[in-house]
DNA sequence: AGCACGCCGACT
DNA sequence: GTCGGCGTGCTC
């Protein structure tokens, strides 16, 4: 008889024995019985009988995960302090048969892409380091330097990964590479139908695809003969994921890149303070269309104007396009009673409720929950009803009062449901069918507005004011691709409402200064120069939440290596009907840090390494 | 994390 | 008596 230690997938506890009359090979994918229940495991090592009755392994699938694979999860499950069978749940196994009669035919691909001189000098530059930053404006010929790049891989027989943050807003990038790859080509994201994932899933396991673009799970599809990964918009903040394990995929790319030995590019127009102090970068500036930017600032903070209605009014005057960047969704983010202040809380979490008009309803934005839009303040039965914080539903309702025959649309979570909804508001506003698109940051991801001569851009205060270290980089950024979508053909105006004009001012124009000073704000206290890591605990039960942390807290105390910054109740204290407490923890190493987090974790906390959420 | 088990209050 | 809410403990 054989004994095994399996991971069982999905299972958040490490592993458990099982036998076998069958010698099996390690790393297969197996089912078994689990708390009486059909599970699948894989198989980590052979084990010695053990003491206690173990039942035994029911199938032996042709799956299983490579050597790599292997590497990686231990990597992710001891960085991010998780089971393996946690990490499991996100990887797809190869086929032990498929995988042997791969097609490793050579593509012979004919290319049409001519680089300028610049773009050359780039491509060499990247092609000296194993990890590289690619610090190229918007416009400044990233992908198509990309797309170079992944022809030599291909020429070498090899296969490329080409990660993009949210894969299924930004048809524009995939057209453009499917053009150009064809059958080598092929997309990956969690949003594929079942039908899709499978066939995409046969492409790459027969190795016919080559090029593979996707989001996140794409860095776990089961790539043998991968030879270059490149990161697009490395700074995205979607990259790292909200749930168990919260791993961060730019951060995981670097580190496959080590474990394949293969390089790995890193691309954005605003990156990372991170990405920029740890790795080499090569900068590729703007000029690919040579026009202007007039930046007009407002002291406002959230609000249609004259004088952004005058600019409007210019630009459509003279068919022109332009668009409206506001970081909120809905009519306004917040209703409050004028009389006696009372704020309409969500029931079920500590935030605002937002107010849809379109669909007669306050909605909250944490967890849905959603109720008629009420006439009266419950407390003092004044009618007087205030909203405030205008969103994009809203600031469309204004615009089109202001200028009745311009054709609007509107772009954000609430109106862009599906990809083809997506597809169809760009193809008619580049169409010329539309002239006004107003949004939130999907307006910046990655689409390109031929025509743009004007972009209106809100709020920039309120991104500001977020409490958040990265906040200063994350408004910069935004602000800067929000703008880098305006005069792409001919010049074009920025209106930026804001109190803070010099803090954008001085580094509108240049993003290195920027990241030059926030090395000095940064130095002290925060990444990426200390290593910060985020416990959240949860639970219905507020006591048992805090007791949770608190108990964790004083198990913490015992590591100097580790400075604990703050144990408290979360900034949105309830979501979702559970009440949220946290420890934040501070240390030079993240060795540290999960060192001290292991031997003392709490079966309530939620460990997030490297946060980039507070609250 | 699920999920069964068991204890106690509410109700036909 | 029975239904079901949720606190506790277990999973090879």
């Amino acid at each position: 008889m054989f004994y095994y230690k399996l991971s069982i997938i999905g299972s958040p506890l490490e592993s458990f024995s099982y036998h076998s009359s069958k010698n099996i090979s390690l790393n297969s994918l197996v089912i078994v019985i689990f708390n009486n229940r059909k599970k699948e495991a894989i198989v980590l090592e052979e084990a010695e009988k053990p003491a206690f009755e173990t039942l035994e392994i029911l199938e032996v699938t042709d799956s299983c995960f490579s050597q790599k694979q292997l590497k990686l999860a231990h990597f992710i499950a001891s960085y991010y302090i998780c089971s393996l069978g946690d990490v499991f749940a996100l990887m797809t196994p190869f086929l032990s048969e498929g995988n042997k009669k791969g097609d490793t035919s050579h593509a012979t691909h004919i290319s049409k892409i001519v680089l300028s001189k610049r773009q050359v000098e780039a491509l060499e530059s990247l092609q000296k380091h194993k990890v590289a930053l690619l610090f190229g404006d918007t416009g400044s010929g990233k992908t198509e330097l990309y797309m170079k790049y992944f022809e030599e891989v291909l020429r070498e027989g090899k296969r490329a990964l080409f990660l993009m943050p949210e894969i299924s807003l930004t048809p524009q990038m995939s057209n453009r590479l499917q053009e150009h790859f064809g059958d080598y080509f092929v997309i990956w994201h969690s949003k594929l139908t079942p039908l899709q994932k499978s066939k995409a899933q046969e492409k790459i396991r027969s190795g016919k695809a080559k090029i593979i673009a996707g989001a996140r799970s794409s860095l776990f599809l089961p790539i043998g003969d991968l030879g270059l990964i490149v990161v697009d918009e490395e700074h995205d903040e979607s990259y790292k994921s909200s749930s168990r394990p919260r791993y961060n995929a730019r951060d995981i790319a670097i580190y496959m890149g080590k474990i394949y030995d293969i390089p790995v590019v890193l691309g954005s127009a605003t990156p990372s303070l991170g990405s920029y102090v740890k790795f080499p970068y090569i900068r590729l500036k703007g000029g690919y269309f040579d026009s202007k930017k007039k930046f007009i600032y407002e002291k406002r903070t959230q609000e249609i104007t004259p004088l952004i209605e005058s600019h409007l009014r210019e630009v459509y005057e003279k068919k022109e396009q332009s668009i409206v960047f506001l970081p909120t969704r809905a009519n306004f983010k917040y209703l409050i009673c004028g009389d006696c202040g009372h704020t309409f809380e969500c029931a079920f979490c500590s935030v605002g409720m937002s107010l849809h008009q379109n669909s007669y309803a306050l909605k909250c934005h944490y967890c849905n929950f959603t109720q008629a839009i009420p006439r009266v303040c419950p407390e003092c039965h004044s009618s007087h009803l205030v909203s405030s914080r205008l969103g994009t539903a809203e600031a469309m309702n204004i615009i089109a009062e202001l200028l009745p025959n311009a054709k609007l649309e509107q772009f954000d979570r609430d109106t862009i449901t599906t990809a083809a909804k997506l597809k169809k508001v760009l193809k008619r506003f580049n169409d010329k069918e539309s002239n006004i698109l107003v949004g939130t940051q999907m307006l910046s991801k990655g689409h390109d507005y031929h025509d743009v001569t004007l972009a209106v851009i809100l709020g920039m205060d309120n991104l500001l004011g977020m409490p958040d270290y990265k906040a200063r980089e994350k408004a910069l950024s935004s602000l800067i691709q929000v703008a880098g979508r305006s005069g792409r053909a001919k010049d074009a105006k920025v209106v930026v409402q804001t109190f803070n004009e010099e803090f954008f001012k001085h580094y509108i124009e240049n993003y290195e200064d920027f990241l030059e000073d926030e090395k000095l704000f940064r130095q002290e206290l925060y990444p990426p120069y200390k290593k910060l890591c985020r416990i959240l605990f949860a639970h219905k039960n507020g006591v048992k939440a805090q007791d949770a942390m608190r108990e964790m807290q004083g198990k913490l105390r015992v590591f100097p290596k580790v400075e604990i910054v703050g144990a408290k109740k979360c900034a949105i204290e309830k979501v979702a009907n559970k009440y949220r407490f946290e420890i934040l923890l501070r240390a030079d190493k993240s060795t540290d840090i999960i060192s001290a987090v292991r031997s003392c974790k709490h079966a309530l906390s939620e460990v997030d390494m490297d946060p980039i959420e507070f609250t």
